[in-house]
DNA sequence: TAGATTGTTAATCGATTAACAATC
DNA sequence: TAGATTGTTAATCGATTAACAATC
């Protein structure tokens, strides 16, 4: 268990959310104890996958009964951070920054969208809902303001170098980037890219493969 | 090369998206060859992975030289399928939904939104551009109208099953879901998941990483 | 105790990388 | 031919799966 020096995979990593999702329903419908199989037929894995990822990070369940869901919910939202709230910034006023900035589905996650920012003086001022748009050279600023934590790049793609810049220089050190471009930034940065189009294309590439 | 044999791994073809961006804009500005080195470093990986990508489709560069930029874009646009325009239908005419219509970087893919659906017979008739907000009852005979391929879902998570099911039912082979749910579909039906939240909490965590 | 299910090991599978012969 | 760069092989790395001892 020397866990110094055990490397948690990235692949684990990512399926954690899905695992908050099926404990949170499991949690919410009443259920307290649940098998790794039962667990991971909801997710879509095998059961041997979702035990080798839970084990990463200590004997998390009970050999002969299964996994106390309100105990490893409480992990999982520890392991991801979702104790302190994570609160994100908006760059670029457009739809795909305002449909995200709308977007239902944040706070249950421990993430608030708290900004919008953009070049566009006539956007300068909306609101939307409780969200401000606020000019982009104000970034630093709000930033401090609202705790700012996590950068999301909505911008067209041009544009988006020089926004992942912007935000490096006022202290983010988490980028979500829509932008369709690979973003240069300092290696201590993480970023997230979230390329819709990519997936579209798989899709369509599977779309060939069938039709052919 | 007994092309019959090979299995083309899922890692090579989610890279092939952003070889052919990278590729269209090295032809947008009037580069005719390229090597493995240099388009690899545009990309952010090895030129072993990506000449290793490349070989499952035969040779397609010249030893001692490189790659021909349009050929090669020729030969992934056949490979993702963008030679035949994909008609994308989205069901769920909310914010993202929209937001999704309103993108303009899907044409240059080959990708076109033909259509919205939705139940709620107060946006039914609304028109974002050139598309038309249907009601899901009409599903089977718009997709026939327009020829759709690919139904997005857009809707919120508690309904996405039911609409993943009346999508198969009219026809649909390949669906790209963002609704946060494992949809149940046939085998035979390809579904791409879109989930954003996932995106963002694995970058929460990373932050956890860097302030603990 | 008997039954059940975890946590972990070892085997397998798949993807990445380094190296170099083939060849333009 | 000499120089350059591909295409391919073999080695490495990382992730998944099967199996079962540990243990509730």
């Amino acid at each position: 268990m020397k866990d110094e020096f055990v490397v948690i995979p990235k692949a684990t990593i990512s399926r954690l959310p899905l695992y908050f999702r099926v404990l949170s329903e499991l949690d919410h419908v009443g259920v307290t104890i649940v098998s790794s199989e039962e667990m991971a037929t909801k997710v879509g894995i095998t059961s041997s996958q979702l035990r080798k990822d839970l084990s990463y990070f200590g004997g998390l369940g009970i050999r002969g009964t299964g996994y106390d869901v309100s105990y490893l919910l409480a992990k999982i939202k520890e392991i991801l951070g979702m104790n302190q709230r994570r609160r994100l910034a908006i760059i670029g006023a457009g739809k795909l920054g305002t449909a995200l900035a709308g977007y239902g589905g944040f706070l249950q996650h421990g993430l608030e969208v708290k900004a919008l920012f953009d070049i566009d003086e006539t956007k300068i001022g909306w609101k939307f809902g409780e969200i401000g748009v606020y000019h982009i050279s104000e970034l630093k600023r709000r930033k401090k303001e609202f705790s700012l934590d996590i950068a999301t790049i909505a911008v067209p793609a041009a544009a988006a170098q020089q926004v992942a810049e912007m935000a490096v220089e006022v202290g983010f050190n988490a980028i979500w980037n829509f932008a369709p471009v690979r973003l240069e930034v300092p290696e201590s940065v993480y970023v997230r890219n979230e390329d819709l189009v990519v997936g579209v294309l798989i899709l369509s590439h599977h779309l060939t493969r069938i039709n052919q």
